[in-house]
DNA sequence: TATTGTTATACTCTATAACTATA
DNA sequence: TATAGTTATAGAGTATAACAATA
């Protein structure tokens, strides 16, 4: 049996944080995918300002743009939007004249969504932004780089 | 001058849409981040249900674990969290007695925050579980590819 | 019976202003 | 005067239930 001591145990340093340690975090995939997309976030948020369009908006228009006809109900499985809060996106681009509803050709439950000329010329011009910006925010990155990239966070979610 | 037709114009097709084509926004980086963290996010909340953790609440545990004595303030400024946002998952995590206050050592306005022998051994289990989830998250990627795609991630946002 | 689009609503997350105690 | 932590509160984003019209 050991000797029992009756001096209490010591005080912890309780020394102050000088720097941060993040390395732990550094070496999780969903950190640094997190940190990387809120980073880009930025930047798509500042430059698209200027259109008034949210991250959600052009991918809307951007989406009508190439599918014209397409339904609510598409948009939300492609864009993982739940139906009732796509109705309030719609529903402003609309008030704006940048989409018109033109009745579903053969499912009258449905609406086919268009873009107006306005909105056309509108994802136009924020299609190009959103290219610049894209090289603004992933400028540390050579060409061969980013391709990279792109092709590594593809097989991460298809 | 050519001649002028007074026929109208003809109606658009209005064909519906039968696959959504999306080959624009996956040129995009943002789009790829934003649809790769989602994934992860998603297989994080499933496996960290279990320890009744979110995402910022593991981030808050593991940077105490690694920085005992860290400020509210310096979380703050790790995660990107407002401080009054800060407030209640902190005390949430108190009031779990995951997690003990103690008085700064040099600046009385401040706490330092430490774990306590309970909050030590949840973290331990749970940063095991994230390394876990990480490698299912990222199954479809090879342990190089895994790396370089760390690495460029971290490019984008340091 | 199932699906599209919708309303109402609740819950979470994020953001701003203002206060106290201390530096 | 500036900073750490806090309260109250507002706004944005995300979630579920339920309904009418149509498939």
């Amino acid at each position: 049996m050991p000797a029992i001591s009756h001096t209490p145990p010591p005080t912890p340093p309780l020394a102050a944080v000088e720097t941060v340690d993040t390395s732990f975090l550094e070496t999780l995939m969903g950190y640094n995918a997190r940190r990387a997309s809120l980073t880009i976030v930025e930047h798509f948020m500042r430059r698209m300002a200027v259109y008034e369009l949210r991250i959600v908006d052009f991918s809307v228009l951007s989406l009508i743009s190439r599918n014209p006809g397409i339904t609510s109900r598409q948009l939300c499985g492609t864009l993982g939007v739940l139906p009732p809060n796509l109705v309030a996106i719609i529903g402003a681009l609309e008030k704006r004249e940048l989409i018109e509803r033109l009745p579903h050709p053969s499912d009258r439950r449905a609406t086919g969504l268009h873009l107006s000329p306005a909105g056309q010329a509108l994802v136009a011009q924020a299609e190009v932004t959103a290219a610049e910006l894209e090289e603004e925010a992933t400028a540390r990155l050579t060409a061969t780089e980013r391709k990279t990239l792109m092709r590594l966070l593809q097989k991460i979610y298809r």
